[in-house]
DNA sequence: GCTTGAGCTTCCAGTGACTGGAATGCCTAT
DNA sequence: ATAGGCATTCCAGTCACTGGAAGCTCAAGC
């Protein structure tokens, strides 16, 4: 498979797929002609990968998760405790999205939003040092 | 005052403020010797700047923001539209943040967590080819 | 055989919003 | 005179791509 046919089947565009070869996450082989060709396992690797990102895991995570798939000795706590840690950050993001969400819905709500210019969204802004 | 003072009073790294110099948010005056000098308005508008970006507002938008904030004729709606787009973008983030998350959870409840290699986690990353 | 167009290659630069670090200069106190 | 703490500039790095230019390869149609 070329790179296009893989990218259609991974859903990664053809440009991440190179990228994920400059630093090391594949490494496809080359045809004569200097093309890349991707066999079943790098294509699976790819959606690894894909899947992986999709559900927010660094590219370093990526990296450790795709050597503990391919390490058949490995203990499935280190998965776990790696999912672990970054559902516990993804919390920790989503908390503090809601907060400003929740700050900002106030706001929004308890501007008019006409052509006069008062506005408590600003003022919430400039009374910044007030906190 | 210097850059440290209103580092300090604005919670923002001096870094940072010589950053919003350069790409023009804010224009303080110098001293003889090439120190920033900031009087109270610019200290004014980094607070602005801060509590605007600690809202998730963009480098941009917090552009326009500061530019309504001075232009007194302006209409609060416009401040309302902005600030109503920036919140529907975040809930966005939340959304798929949390779909993120539960998908995640679900896969760590799933893991057992001990030495052997048997693993839902990886398994379902594995699996991306199934979606 | 020639042309056309799609697909592939590499390499360089840009994104957002900083952040770290080096090299250097200024100010104040001892 | 020296030490330190502050300030300055400039360059490079972060993260994970993404866009674009310049050029090569391949398959199809004439």
């Amino acid at each position: 498979m070329n790179i296009g046919e893989v990218a259609a089947k991974s859903g990664l565009p053809a440009k991440t797929i190179r990228y994920y070869e400059d630093i090391g996450l594949i490494r496809p082989e080359r045809h004569d002609n200097g093309y890349r060709v991707f066999r079943q396992t790098q294509l699976h690797k790819l959606m690894f990968l894909a899947r992986a990102r999709s559900l927010g895991f660094s590219i370093d995570d990526c990296r450790i998760l795709l050597a503990l798939y391919e390490d058949d000795s490995r203990a499935s706590a280190q998965v776990k405790a790696l999912a672990q840690d970054h559902l516990t950050q993804i919390d920790a993001k989503i908390a503090g999205l809601r907060a400003m969400r929740d700050t900002l819905a106030d706001l929004v709500d308890a501007c008019h939003g006409d052509s006069r210019p008062d506005c408590p969204i600003l003022k919430d802004l400039a009374a910044a040092q007030d906190r």
